[in-house]
DNA sequence: AAATGAACCTGTTTGC
DNA sequence: TGCAAACAGGTTCATT
């Protein structure tokens, strides 16, 4: 589910546990994911090095060189625990550590995937090699966003959540981005101005931290990595508020359909 | 090229 | 109350 700030988030829970830690051992559920599981000899017995994200990726990096990337799909979230602790419900892969930490992979949808590359092999896949900038790098500057915006009449949410354009905006961040910028979802992204990018560029980077900061924001799915609660007291200005008033203005959130996806906006303060 | 719809899954919420 | 439809954070593939 998780957009960026949940894996960021699980990412800072699972590191320091996890960083020069051997991988000893694991377990696949009967049920597969999205894709088949990897072989994961080459990497057994060897130290994880660091583990980075790119995009809604987890990655991690080992000694050796070779790179296990994780996608968590729309309900996907980790668990720490011991090494003989009982199955989770939904849980379909088990990563046993040397110390006697073990990592649960739960995903009741199952549209999660991970995938095991040779060293410097992983940023050439597809999944990876047409990519846009990280959201909070410098990369993605103002001047950028305008450029892509200016090229683009489609609709500024789905130019946001284009991943070519910009990793890591999904589907709640991008109607929060877009509220907080005044900027209403189903405008052609080249008819804004370039003033009201900038406000964007900087909507989109606020609110990112922001839902870092408490922890990663989330619906229901997302669990934090020792198995409490992710779900936290953020309160999203329109995202699933169809019907209630507007923190701003009072009037009510609506919600309308883009690309099968769910927009939830202000029809007085998006424009 | 770009816009739509469907597909992959299960669980929860909504509406009759 | 029960049941069925709608809906859910993502990505990829096929069809207009």
């Amino acid at each position: 589910m998780p957009e960026l700030p949940e894996v960021e988030v699980t990412r800072r829970g699972l590191a320091p546990r996890l960083q020069g830690r051997r991988l000893e051992d694991w377990r696949f559920s009967t049920l597969h994911l999205r894709h088949p599981y990897p072989e994961l000899d080459a990497i057994r017995g060897v130290a994880l090095q660091r583990l980075e994200r790119r995009a809604k990726y987890l990655l991690f990096m080992f000694d050796n060189g070779w790179v296990l990337s994780w996608h968590l799909g729309m309900s996907g979230h980790f668990h720490l625990g011991k090494l003989n602790d009982p199955s989770l419900r939904h849980e379909h892969v088990r990563l046993n550590w040397s110390g006697g930490i073990s990592v649960r992979y739960c995903d009741p949808r199952r549209f999660g995937y991970l995938a095991l590359f040779p060293p410097g092999e992983w940023r050439r896949h597809p999944w990876f090699a047409q990519l846009g900038p990280e959201p909070l790098e410098t990369r993605f500057s103002v001047a950028y966003l305008q450029d892509r915006c200016a090229a683009r009449k489609s609709a500024i949410k789905q130019v946001l959540m284009d991943a070519r354009v910009v990793v890591g905006v999904g589907n709640i961040y991008a109607c929060e981005s877009l509220f907080r910028a005044g900027i209403h979802p189903a405008r052609a992204a080249r008819r804004i101005a370039g003033r009201r990018i900038a406000r964007l560029h900087g909507a989109i980077r606020d609110v990112l931290r922001e839902a870092i900061a408490v922890g990663g924001s989330s619906i229901r799915d997302f669990l934090h990595i020792d198995g409490s609660s992710g779900y936290f007291a953020h309160r999203f200005a329109v995202y699933g508020r169809a019907g209630a008033p507007c923190h701003r203005c009072g009037h009510l959130v609506r919600r309308i359909v883009q690309q099968g996806r769910g927009t939830f906006y202000c029809p007085a303060c998006q424009r």
